[in-house]
DNA sequence: GCGTCCAGGTCTACC
DNA sequence: GGTAGACCTGGACGC
């Protein structure tokens, strides 16, 4: 199956997919010679994959195998961030010389999963580690759980699969260390019905879910603010040990990066998470190489 | 080959 | 409300 999806204006692919780390992570991965992001998604129980590509201002996305058109295209939507209104945050943005590239490049949209479910679980296992450490954790969750698909890929684990594993799964064989009662926790609760992460993309009070977030097992400062823009709230910075490096290299005559960032994306307002990242990521932007290689 | 450090932090106990 | 210390893992680094 072959479906075509119609991006908004200055929609651009490449920037999308590679907007933060997600991409390298599965069941995400992007081929730089293609252009070609490519995907797990499970559709009614079944793993599919899908090569989603950029042709002529289209977005064609190849099916494998068949699945229902309506289903594939709202969970690429969800993942690309097609129906976001990025439009008063690049008004802001043209009037700032460091960040006004993002619009004429198309970048500020996130890439996010298809679930709520699956970025919490990922966030958490960003934290307090390398990112080879988070790809390889990752790597073996999405292994060990996940239903194959036909190019032997696998799709990321559903709340159901992780819930039937216990804590020593988690440490011996995934080897997430201390992080295992979290994510065991947190599937549980997902798959009884206790938690209803996926209603978090309904909330609309950026506050409210910021301190939602908090309460989830593992998940701090750092992980809620960037869970939050992936359910699109901009207004936390999200500092993390790479963040604060990279602004040293950026702005070398600060001392306290977080005041700096405090003080220099204070215009952006509810935007200004958004405006720090695109900051920090501009040369993600202008080469080909992969950021993360 | 071995020890140490720390990376896209969080939580608890204690002041 | 502020802070020290514990916590898994694996890659980088120095010796």
């Amino acid at each position: 199956l072959q479906v075509t999806l119609r991006p908004p204006p200055g929609f651009d692919l490449i920037a999308t997919a590679r907007s933060h780390g997600w991409y390298d992570l599965p069941p995400f991965s992007f081929d730089g010679d293609s252009q070609t992001l490519h995907r797990v998604i499970t559709v009614g129980g079944r793993a599919h994959d899908l090569a989603i590509r950029a042709v002529r201002g289209a977005l064609r996305v190849k099916v494998t195998p068949d699945a229902p058109a309506g289903e594939v295209k709202s969970q690429v939507r969800v993942m690309l961030r097609l129906d976001e209104d990025l439009s008063s945050f690049y008004a802001l943005a043209d009037d700032d010389p460091k960040i006004a590239w993002a619009r004429r490049r198309g970048a500020g949209r996130l890439l996010r999963a298809p679930t709520v479910y699956e970025d919490v679980i990922k966030m958490l296992l960003t934290t307090n580690c390398s990112w080879s450490l988070t790809r390889v954790m990752v790597g073996r969750l999405v292994d060990k759980l996940g239903d194959a698909a036909p190019s032997g890929g696998r799709a990321f684990p559903t709340p159901e699969a992780m819930a039937a594993r216990d804590e020593r799964f988690y440490r011996d064989e995934v080897r997430t260390g201390y992080r295992a009662p979290h994510l065991v926790r947190i599937a549980r609760d997902q798959a009884s019905g206790k938690l209803a992460l996926e209603s978090w993309r309904d909330e609309r009070d950026a506050e409210a879910l910021h301190d939602r977030l908090l309460e989830l097992p593992g998940i701090g400062p750092y992980a809620a603010d960037n869970l939050l823009r992936l359910l699109g709230g901009y207004g936390y910075l999200g500092l993390d040990s790479w963040c604060r490096s990279k602004l040293k290299r950026l702005y070398p005559r600060t001392r306290d990066p977080d005041r700096l960032a405090e003080r220099m994306y204070r215009r952006y307002g509810v935007w200004r998470g958004l405006a720090m990242w695109l900051d920090l990521t501009r040369d993600w932007h202008e080469s080909t190489d992969d950021p993360l290689a």
